[in-house]
DNA sequence: GACTCCGATGTAATCGATTGCCCAACCAGG
DNA sequence: CCTGGTTGGGCAATCGATTACATCGGAGTC
C-alpha cells in the first residue's frame, strides 16, 4: 500500500508540486481554477500529506508536548484536558507523556520530545533536584513552561497555586474548628509542591498554636495506598491528632478509607483535609474538605505563557501563583 | 540558538556523517576508536538528533498512537498507563490523544496521527457508526487495533471484555440477592459497549425473571453527573426499582451520590452496581459492587496484536473477548 | 606472491513537503 | 505600441538523517 504523495497529486492535477503545496496550504495565492483542480485530485487520491516531511522542512510541528508525573492522578488529567482544549482552539495538538514519577524516565521522555521537535513543552517535573539537569537541557532547546511543580535553578516560566496561601486557608479553617494538634501526610520531599505545602503547614500551625507532635509528618507518595498506610499507622499507634492534613486528595481518600476500616469517625474523632479538589473528593465518605485548584486557569495561563515564548519576544520569565480557595465539606464537620 | 546536527558532529569528530550515524545507532560495525571519538564529539556538542528527519528517512517513528474518548475517565487512563508501560518495554513511545467523545474531533485526531506517521494506532472509538469512516480510512493506512469499544464494518483486531458474560455475572448476583426489578443507566446507544451491555442486561433480566419497568432504561453519558441526574429522576418519580445497574462506575458513583442526597439507603432501599472497577469504586459510600476489567491484560494483548501486524504477517483479524469478574462490595449488600 | 574476501569508511541519493528565486503573462497608463 | 508593475506558477534547493553502493586497506588462502 503505497502512500499517496504530493507528487502523485501534482501529476494528476497537471501542475507542479509547488502549486499543490500552495493550493492546499493556502500560503500563496493560486487561481481558483487550479485550486479546484488540485483539491479534486487530492480528494480522489485520498491524499493525506506527510506531517513528518512537512515538519522537517518547516521545522515546526504545531504540537506541544506535555509531561506529567502520572496520568492516574485526576488532578493531572484534569489539567491535561484543559490544556488540550485550549491548544486545540489555537490549532495545536498535544503530545502527552507520563514520567511515572521516575526522573530517569522523565529525562528520557524529555529528550524524546526534543528530538520530536515539539514546538514547546509544558511540564510538571517529578523531582525538585533530580529533574533539574534534564529540564534545563530541554529549556535551552525550546520554550518550556512548568506547571504545578517546578525545579530550582531553571530559567523558565512557572504557573501554579500559592501553596502557602492554601495551607493558610486550611489551617485557619481547622483552628476555627477547634483543632489543637495536626499531622501532615505527603509524599517524600522531592518536589516543590510537597516542600511548600509542608513549610506552609508548619508555619501556619505554629502561628495558630496548633501542635505538630513528633512523628506526625509522614512522607510517602501521592497515592491512595500511601494515605491508607499512613493513617493506619497513626491509628494503630493510638496517636491520632485532632486533624490529618493531606498534601493531595488521593492521600486524603486513603486516610478516610483507613479511618472507616478502623472505625474511627470522621469528623467525629478526627478531621481530614485534602488538596486539589479532584472530582472524587466530593464522593467519598464523608465528602472531603479540600483546596480547590483552578485548573482551567492554570491550563490557560500555561498555554498563554508558552505562546508568548513561541512568538519569540524573550521577556523575563514569570512565576504566576494563583490564589487557591477552600472547599468545605463534611470531613471537617461541614 | 542553532541546533546541533549530525554534520556538526561529523566535522568535529573528523569523520563522515555516515559514520556518525552508524556509530551512534550501532546499525553497522564501527571501529572502537572511531566510535569513541564520535561519542565524545556528540557529547561535547550536546547532540540530540532530529527525530523528524530520522523518521522521514526510515519512514517509521517507533511511536504508537492511542486515541480514547476521554482521559477524565479512570478506566481509560488505567488502560493508557498499562499500554504505555508495555510499549516502553518494547522501546516504543506512546502518543496519546483524547477525542472528547466527539466523532468529528476523533476523525481529526486520526488524520493527524496518520500524518504524523505513527507506526500503529490503538483506539477506543467514540461512536458505533459515526466513527466508522474515519477508523476505516486510518485502518487502511496503518495497523490499527480497537480496544474496549469497536465500530462495525472495519476489518481490524479488537480486544476487550465479554460484555454479555459481565452482565450475566451482575444479574445473577442481583437475582441471588432477591432483586425482582431493575433499572439500567448508561450512555446513549452510540457505541458497542453500551449496546452490548444493555442487550446483556435485558437478556439476563428476562432469563432470571427480573422485571425492567418501562422508563427504567436511562441513556445519557458516561459521567458522574449523568448518574446523579438519572437516579434523582427515578427517586423523585418514586419509581425506584430493587436495583440500579450502571454501565460504568462513574455513572454508578453519581447514582450513589443522588441516593445519599435523597436519603435513600444503599443497599437497604436499592442495590447499585457499576462496571470497570476503577480505583474510586472501592472508596465510595457504600463501596461499589462492580465488574472488574483486566486492564493489564487488555493492554498487553492490544500491544501484542499491534506488533503482530507491525511485524507484517497479515493474519486474519482477531476479536479477543476476555472474561470479566465480579467484585462484590457493600452496594449490593456485601 | 597474487587473489579473495571482509570490515570500515566515504560519497551521494533519498525520504516528501516547502519556499526562495525566477520567468511568463497580463494589465493599465502613457 | 511600449513599459513598469503585478500575479500565478515552475524549478530546484533545502530541512537532517539514513543507507545503497563504491572504495580501500589488510588479513587469509593456496
Amino acid at each position: 500500500m503505497q502512500r499517496v504523495t504530493i507528487r502523485d497529486v501534482a501529476e494528476r492535477a497537471q501542475v507542479s508540486t509547488a502549486t499543490v503545496s500552495r493550493a492546499l496550504s493556502g500560503a500563496k495565492p493560486v487561481s481558483p481554477a487550479v485550486r479546484e483542480q488540485v483539491q479534486r485530485a487530492a480528494d480522489e487520491l485520498g491524499y493525506a500529506g506527510n506531517g513528518i516531511a512537512s515538519a522537517l522542512r518547516r521545522s515546526r510541528t504545531d504540537t506541544v508536548g506535555m509531561l506529567v508525573p502520572s496520568i492516574a492522578n485526576p488532578f493531572f488529567t484534569g489539567l491535561v484536558e484543559h490544556v488540550e482544549h485550549t491548544l486545540q482552539q489555537a490549532g495545536r495538538q498535544l503530545f502527552l507523556c507520563s514520567s511515572r514519577s521516575d526522573p530517569e524516565l522523565e529525562a528520557q521522555r524529555l529528550r524524546s520530545l526534543v528530538a520530536r521537535q515539539v514546538d514547546g513543552i509544558i511540564i510538571s517535573p517529578v523531582h525538585g533536584s533530580l529533574s533539574t539537569p534534564a529540564v534545563q537541557r530541554a529549556a535551552r532547546e525550546l520554550p518550556l513552561v512548568q506547571v504545578d511543580r517546578y525545579v530550582s535553578g531553571v530559567d523558565s516560566d512557572w504557573i501554579g497555586v500559592d501553596d502557602d496561601a492554601a495551607l493558610d486557608l486550611v489551617m485557619t479553617h481547622l483552628a476555627e474548628r477547634g483543632v489543637r494538634s495536626a499531622a501532615f501526610v505527603s509524599s517524600q520531599l522531592t518536589n516543590s509542591s510537597t516542600e511548600l505545602r509542608l513549610a506552609g503547614f508548619r508555619r501556619h500551625a505554629a502561628r495558630l498554636d496548633v501542635a505538630v507532635p513528633a512523628g506526625h509528618v509522614l512522607l510517602g507518595e501521592y497515592s491512595i495506598e500511601w494515605g491508607r498506610q499512613a493513617a493506619a499507622g497513626l491509628i494503630a499507634a493510638g496517636r491520632l491528632p485532632d486533624a490529618v492534613v493531606c498534601a493531595d486528595d488521593l492521600i486524603a481518600l486513603g486516610v478516610l478509607q483507613a479511618c472507616a476500616a478502623a472505625g474511627v469517625a470522621v469528623p467525629g474523632d478526627v478531621l481530614v483535609t485534602g488538596f486539589d479538589d479532584i472530582p472524587y473528593s466530593a464522593l467519598s465518605a464523608p465528602p472531603l474538605t479540600t483546596v480547590h485548584q483552578p485548573q482551567a486557569e492554570i491550563a490557560a495561563e500555561a498555554v498563554r505563557l508558552l505562546s508568548r515564548v513561541l512568538g519569540d519576544e524573550p521577556t523575563a520569565h514569570d512565576r504566576v501563583a494563583l490564589r487557591p480557595s477552600l472547599i468545605v465539606r463534611a470531613s471537617t464537620g461541614g
